[in-house]
Order: structure tokens, then sequence, then C-alpha cells
RNA sequence: GGGUGCUUAGCUCAGCUGGUUAGAGCGCCGCCCUUACAAGGCGGAGGUCGUAAGUUCGACUCUUACAGUACCCA
């Protein structure tokens, strides 16, 4: 093994290992344990967040594989529809095409080829994570398998009219010529004006005035509408108005919903184009006038004018009109919030038309009623009620979408326009009894994406064909997945799975936070502060950085900023950190399901672990040499340290398996961290150097690290794999590969009390050796000679018997033990509750130096007897406190006086 | 406007059903290149736990209000 440790020399060979010895198929064992893969979009490359997801169940699996299941990790990657269409687009766009110049069937061609070499990128990089899934059951969305899922559950909805075709207000995103779901929207605050327009009431010269933010609408208006209360307006119920411009009269109507504190009071009802406005026209049996044309522009419904005008451009020339005509009464500055579609970044307008739609009511409440039940668990808990809110108040969902990149609708239309549904044409014409004569033509749109993956969990193993797999594997075990698809993926998976398998699609979601930078900003393209994992696992340049950071930029004069940025925060680019410590990085970071804020800072703590335990494994090699190793350990015939390692040890094991079960991956990660760091290599490696007894105390060192090995596995696969390898080598293995091998159980060492307490003295004494040292300028090389007091017998025999050890580790050569209460004035005093260490030195100590640090441990001792004499004095605390409560603070305040009389003791011999 | 979360050391975060002298990593300071590791060892400094009130023998932990902050929904 190198003196360094080097990741990228060791992780492309460990994988590549597991994969030809098959490590990542399920083994068929009894207990089954699957997860599935929330398959990445092929638009693009891994960020942190796939990074950091991947960590977690390669985790997850890693454990269950080991703890001896079937486990089946399934992957896969998703279609995207609108998102890899655009992609695709865009790169036309640079040859000067677009979509409707190459026809669908060429686009859908070049989309393809693009998924191909996008999919294997995302793959690939998957693969550099360590991650262990089952690539042979690859999976996409639009996999022959998938696709006839996808229509079978289509045909099946549409038949139970759960699925239906209808004429509504959807969102409609111009740029993408499509509708999209609302989940596809988000709503955006900006600065903008609220305008008072004059309506003339018919045959008077009156006007009504009404507020509103988008006047370029008021050609589709079919009403004027007040609070039937509002007593400002009694007089003009049930007169008309004039739409300007169009001179269309209207009629004034009221409703409760109407709020009187809003502009005037009186607004305009425009259900064409506004979505409260379609339901209060519902309610009102109201006509629906819609005044736009797909591509955005103003169609024939409006004054001539403006007709072919784009609705956004034409809104100030239609107030400028307005003006002229002076119905403008007045114009303020107003908060408005813009709808705008997630992928095209463009104003969303609501439009009636045409579209396919899933109704939701029947399919959420066994959704409801399965986390309710804890049929499936939500881990963090709080994100129920999210779940649930959102299920509560659930609109039906708009599942076609007007682009060619998808699941072809199974819909075929007659000439009269009637709708046929089945699986292809010649099914179709044979369900309907359709003869040759009659022209079917299908439907041109796509289903939404979320479509098919709502159906992931149970298609990817195979359904509708009843497979081993299905049966083995559904429901699976837990979804890791972030909060921002619950609604788009979660829930609809829940409502699904339900549907058609009857039973939940997991037994567990764990929702985790979202990665951050190190400002907890949204990693983002566009803001130029977007990390690569992959770039952490091999490291870059600072140029790199910069060109990766800023090449394509949708603003580009946001450069020079990205690029100052990026210098300041990478002076030196990014170095090679390793996929290892990477994943123990997003572990340890992994708390309670709250955002990450990613500091490289923090993973260079995680790669120097590594190194640490790729040192401390050298070191056995090194130690051991050609041991004989037996893996039967007699625990009486270890040493008082190896025996308080092993009760450690399997402690640790007992923790760590809560942690994970519990989903606790920072807690299980500082619990290996630091029993690695501190007790195995500070306190065990040292303390073996100077054994006793070599041979077994060398077996024991085998034997610890291969318990530790495979506690590290889970997290950091590859450097525990190369370390086990060596392990192989010098025949202290039987098992060639770790992943392989069997999790380590508990001992159920007996857990002597008497002896953990002898070691935490020894450790105690040791420390408090080291503390003076350091606070006397005691040079770390020079060897000391010490005396112990101590009264108690136990104690004694306890220090005599670890003398060798206290030696070692605080560097003294020779220990006097007393059980005399004697103080020695000429050297440094150390005080603990019930022993008394002095340190002979060869200098003289400086006796005002010696009460300094006297006083200082006596302040700190007093300043805490304080605190428990106050309880202890309270009637109250001893009239209502538990009595183990009240026992142990007792016994503190015995240990603080006992401590502080032998401080008080020694400063007065010191005063002589 | 409604909802949810967060606020603990310079930074990033733990602290479970109320009882610890309030912890970790990184950073900082001092000493040490000790034969596994300077990506290291030993030691240390640093916090009135956002503010205020309440419940309690006892509050970082529970309740309420307020402030700041982030996100979700309308």
């Amino acid at each position: 093994m190198d003196v360094k440790y080097s990741p990228k020399d060791i992780e492309n060979s460990i994988y590549k290992k597991w994969e030809n010895n098959d490590c990542f198929s399920p083994k068929n064992l009894k207990t089954n344990y699957s997860i599935v893969l929330p398959p990445p979009n092929v638009t693009g490359t891994l960020h942190m967040g796939h990074a950091f997801q991947h960590t977690i169940i390669d985790i997850l699996i890693r454990y269950n594989r080991m703890l001896g299941k079937s486990v089946l990790w399934q992957p896969g990657t998703d279609h995207a529809g609108i998102a890899t269409q655009l992609v695709v687009e865009n790169n036309l766009k640079r040859e000067n095409l677009t979509r409707y110049d190459i026809g669908r069937e060429k686009l859908i061609d070049e989309i393809w080829k693009w998924k191909e070499q996008s999919g294997n990128t995302i793959i690939n990089q998957t693969k550099r994570l360590g991650s262990s899934a089952d690539w042979t059951r690859n999976r996409f969305t639009m996999d022959e398998g998938l696709s006839r899922a996808v229509k079978d559950v289509f045909i099946k909805l549409y038949e139970e009219k759960t699925i239906y075709r209808g004429k509504r207000l959807i969102n409609w995103d111009i740029k993408l010529q499509s509708a999209i779901s609302d989940l596809e929207v988000t709503n955006i605050e900006k600065n903008g004006k609220l305008y008072y327009l004059k309506y003339p009431i018919t045959n008077t010269n009156q006007f009504v005035i009404v507020a509103t933010t988008r006047p370029e609408t008021l050609f589709g208006d079919v009403a004027i509408c007040i609070n039937p209360n509002d007593k400002r307006y009694q007089n003009i119920i049930k007169k008309t108005v004039t739409i300007p411009i169009i001179n269309r009269s209207i009629p004034i109507i009221t409703d409760e919903s109407i709020d009187e504190d809003f502009g005037t009071g009186c607004v305009k009802i425009t259900p064409g184009h506004d979505f409260n406005d379609y339901e209060l026209g519902k309610k009102h049996g109201l006509e629906i006038i819609n005044i736009l044309n797909k591509d955005g522009t103003l169609n024939e419904n409006v004054s001539e004018k403006f007709q072919g005008k784009n609705i956004h451009s034409s809104r100030e020339s239609i107030v400028d009109y307005l003006k002229g005509l002076n119905l403008i009464d007045k114009i303020e500055d107003y908060k408005t919030t813009i709808p705008i579609g997630e992928r095209s970044g463009e104003t969303v307008e609501p439009l009636i038309t045409n579209q396919w739609f899933m109704r939701m009511k029947n399919l959420v409440k066994p959704a409801i009623t399965a986390v309710e039940n804890s049929s499936t668990k939500v881990i963090p808990k709080n994100w129920e009620k999210i779940y649930f809110n959102w299920l509560n108040n659930i609109e039906d969902w708009c599942i076609s979408r007007q682009i060619w990149w998808g699941h072809r609708i199974p819909a075929w239309y007659d000439n009269e326009g009637k709708v046929y549904v089945g699986n292809d044409e010649s099914d179709v014409r044979k369900k309907y009894n359709l003869d040759k004569t009659s022209i079917l033509k299908q439907d041109n749109d796509v289903l939404d994406t979320w479509f098919s993956s709502s159906l992931w969990p149970f298609t990817t193993l195979g359904w509708p064909e009843e497979t081993n797999e299905l049966k083995k594997y559904y429901p699976t075990s837990v979804l890791v997945t972030g909060f921002d698809i619950i609604f788009f993926w979660v829930a609809r998976m829940m409502m699904m799975g339900l549907k058609f398998m009857n039973k939940v699609p997991f037994k567990s979601i764990y929702i985790h936070g979202l990665v951050r930078d190190s400002e907890g900003k949204k990693m983002s393209k566009s803001i130029g502060n977007v990390i690569d994992p992959i770039d952490i696992i091999d490291g870059i340049k600072l140029n790199d950085l910069i060109e990766k950071r800023t090449v394509g930029l949708v603003q580009p004069k946001l450069k020079k900023q990205i690029e100052q940025k990026t210098l300041s925060e990478f002076p030196n680019g990014i170095q090679s950190y390793g996929a290892d410590a990477l994943r123990f990085c997003f572990c340890a970071l992994a708390s309670t399901g709250r955002d990450i804020n990613f500091d490289l800072q923090r993973i260079e703590g995680y790669r120097n672990f590594c190194n640490k335990l790729w040192n401390a494994s050298r070191f056995v090699f090194i130690t051991t040499k050609e041991q004989k190793y037996d893996s039967k350990i007699a625990f009486d015939d270890l040493s008082d340290y190896e025996k308080f390692l092993m009760i450690k040890i399997d402690d640790l094991v007992t923790d760590y398996k809560k942690q994970c079960s519990n989903y606790r991956f920072d807690l299980m990660a500082s619990g290996l961290y630091s029993f690695i760091w501190y007790e195995y290599c500070d306190w065990f490696l040292e303390i073996a150097k100077n054994s006793d007894n070599k041979d077994k105390t060398n077996n024991f060192l085998v034997y610890t690290l291969k318990i530790i090995l495979k506690l590290c596995h889970p997290i950091i696969p590859y450097i525990s794999e190369e370390i086990w390898s060596e392990l192989h080598k010098k025949n202290y293995t039987s098992q060639p590969i770790l992943m392989n091998s069997k999790f380590p159980s508990q001992q159920k060492v007996f857990h002597d009390n008497n002896l953990i307490q002898g070691i935490l003295t020894v450790k105690e004494i040791i420390n408090g050796i080291r503390k003076t040292r350091s606070d006397l300028n005691i040079h770390p090389k020079s060897i000391l000679i010490i005396t112990i007091f101590a009264e108690d017998n136990d104690l004694i025999k306890t220090i005599d018997k670890n003398q060798k050890l206290i030696m070692n580790l605080a560097k003294v050569s020779k220990i006097n033990i007393s059980q005399n209460n004697d103080t020695i004035s000429d050297a440094a005093t150390i005080t603990l509750k019930n022993i008394k260490i002095f340190i002979h030195t060869d200098n003289s100590i400086d006796k005002k130096s010696q009460r300094d640090r006297l006083k200082k441990r006596l302040a700190e001792l007093n300043e805490g007897l304080k605190k428990i004499n106050s309880k202890l004095q309270n009637k109250n605390f001893i009239e209502r406190a538990p009595s183990d409560i009240i026992k142990e603070n007792t016994i503190k305040r015995e240990n603080l006086t006992e401590e502080i009389q032998s401080i008080n003791n020694l400063l007065e011999s010191l005063s002589n």
C-alpha cells in the first residue's frame, strides 16, 4: 500500500471488480430489500443533488446487502418530455432550424440520439460515485415495456372515466405552445400597475370604474362584478355597461367573493383568461370569450386594430388608446404575481383548449389513508402535512402536452371528431367495429412526463407482466427523494401504485433536503454556482471551472461576476478528493431533512479521514506482517484496553444499526468517525505499539480492522474494499470481496462497568499529565517521573495494572504509586476527583505558577459546586425531582467537594 | 393572505420523550516533522443557545408573542 491515500488510483479498478464479480445483482435470499432510483432526466449531467441522493441510497443498499438480504436497486432514467425536447430544439436553433422544419419523425430521431449520449453520460457519472445499482435492469421511461404499461393504464383509466377529454381553462405556455400543469407554473412577484378603467353605463353618461392589472383582456370581459353588500354600488346592480373600444354590452352582477377593498370594489370578469373568473363564470352561467391565438397573439374577438398583436406587448398600446378615449381614471403602482412557465421561463397564459385530464378525487383517498395508517411512513414526519394538504385540495390533472417527445396519447379521431381509445389503430377498429372506410387520425399530443414516472415503482419491475421481481420487490422498501417533487412524483406514485397494485409503492419515504452552495443559494447554471460532483472526485483546474460555469450563459453579462466569485471561492480550483470523501461528507451532512449548504472545507476533513483510515490500515499490516490470523477472540485473554475497545466496538455496531434504521446518517457518520479516529487510532494503535503480548494484540488488530472496514463499507466503499483486498492477500480473510461480506453482529460482550471505569480513569490520568506538560511548557519529548496517590484499593490496582500504558502515552519513565495521602510540594500537581498526580521535573517548579494553575481549576470546580448546591439546597427540588436525579447530583457534589478539598490542601502546602 | 421550517462557538451543523460543567467538524492560538498518517500528534481559547414573557423544583429542549430568515401554497 502506498504511503499516501490516492483515491484516483483505486476507484476505477474497484468498481470494475464489483461489476466483474456480479456484485450488484440481487441474490436469492429470504428477506427482500428494494429501492427504485428516482430516474434522473436524460437532459443533462449529474448534479450535487443526484450525488447526495445516490450516496444515501447506496448506503442503505450496501448496508442491507451486508445484512444478508436480497437487495435490488432498480436504476433508470426519465425521458423528461419538455426539458429534453427543449434541449434538442435549442441544438437545432444553432443550425437555424425549428422543429417544424424537420418534422415530428425527424425530431424524435434526433432526441433518441441525444438520449443515447446523455443517458449514458449520467449512468457513467453515477457509477463513479460507487453506486451499486443493478445496471442490467436499467430502464428508461420510454422503453417498450414501460410504454406498453403507460398505454394499458391510460386505456383502463379512460374506460372507467377517470381520464376524460374536455375543453377547459388550462395554463398555456406560449413559448412551448403547450399546456402545462399547475405544478409547472411558478408565481413570481413583480412590480406592476393597477389600471382604473372607466366603463360607460349603458344609456347614461356615468361610468363604472374597474381596477385591473390586465387591461388588455378587456376584450374578453363578460361581466362586471361587485359584492352584493357593497353600499356604494347598490344603484347600479343589474344595469349594463359597454366595454370600451369594442362597445359590447355586459351586465353588472354580484358575488360574495368580491373583495370590496380591492381597487374600487368593481372587477371585470374574463372567464377565458383568468382562473378565478373562470370559476365565477361557471357559477353564474357566463359566456367564455377567448381572445388569444395559441401563439400568444390576439384573435378575431378583439378590435381589429389589435388583432395579430402579441398580448403582452399590446398592453401599452391598448392603455394609450383608452387614454385617448379618456377612459383611464388613473394608474397606480401595484405588486402583482405573474405566472411563469418553469421550463420556458415565459409568462404563462390561462387559455381555453381541449385537453386530456385525470379525475383525481377517487385516486386521492387511498393515498391519504395509506399515510394516515402508516402503511407508508414519511420521514421526517412533518412532510406528511404538506402531502395531505396538497392531496386534500387537488385539482384534476391536465395530462396532455402539445409536444412531440413522450408517450403519444393512444386515442384516434374519426372525421366527425369522435374519439376512440385503444392500443393502436387496428385495435381501435376492432374494438369499435370501424370498417376500413372510416378515416382515423391519432391524437397529436403526448402525455405529461410525470404520467409515466408515476408508474415507475411497478413498471420497472415488469408490470403488467406478473414477474418474479414484481412479487419479490413490490412494495419497495423505501423511496429516497427530495421534497421538491412530493407533489409531482411521490403523491402520484402513491395514487397509481395503490390503484394498479392495490398496495403502496414503498413502505417508507425518506425525504432529504436540497444541496445548496456554501452561501445557501440554490445551485443553478444561470447563477454560475454549480459544482459538478465529478469535479470534486477528480479535481478541476480553476480555468476549466470558470469555463464550465460561464459557457452558454443565459445572461452573458453575468460572466464577469461569476468569474470573480469562482476565483475567490476556489482560488486554486478544486483538488481531487475522491468519491469516498464526497460520500462521507454527504452522509455526515444528511441530518433531519434540512437543506445542505455545501462547503468544500468540510469535504477536506473527510478526505483526511480516509487518509487516516488508510494509514491506520497500513500500520496494522506493517505491524502484523505475516501474522497467522485466528478469527476466534477469547475475551478473557485480552488486555484491559483491548477489552475496553471490544466493548466500545460493540456499542458502535449497535449505535450504527440504530442510526441507519432511523435514517440519521449524520449520527451514523459521526459515530464511525470518532470511533475510528479517536478510540482506534489515537488510543488503541498507540497502545498496541507497546503491547506485552504481541501475538494476541496483532491478532486483535486484524480482528478490529475487519469490523471497522465492514462498518465503513456502506459509506466509503472504495477505500474499504481496497484495504480489504490487502487483508485478503495476507490471508486474514477468506472472503475476497468486502461488499459481499456479512455485516458484523453484536458480540454481546460482557459489559464490564468496572473495567470501563478503570480505563476511563487511566485515560484521565494520561490527559491530566499531557495538559500539565503543555501548561508548564515541558517539551513533548522530555521523559517524566511521576507519583500517583490514591486511597481506593481497586483504583490502585487499575493504575498498577496499566502502568505501562500511562508510561508510553504520557512519556513517563517511572511511576511511584502510593496510598499515603502525602503532598509533594516540589512537583507539578494534578488533581482528579480521588487521585493526585505529582510530576517531578528537573527544573524546580515555580510555586506561583503552580498556585495559579490550581486556583484556576479551583474556580472551575467551585462554579460547578455552586450550581449543584443551589439545586440540592432547594426544598422544592428535593421534594419534587426524581430520586435518581437527586442521587446523581449528590454524587457529583461529593466528587467536587473531594477534589476541591484536595486542591485546597495543596494550596496550603504551597503557601508555606 | 395561509402554511411549514430555521435562528446554538468565526463558519457549517448535532443536541432524541425537559436534569450534560451545552457538543462535533472546519477555522483560530501554542508546542511538536515521535519509526501508520504534517491530509499528522499533543494541548488550548471561543457560546448569557434570536428577543421577551410563561409553565416547571429545573428550559437549548415545552407554550405564547415578537423579530429576522428560507421555502411552499393562494
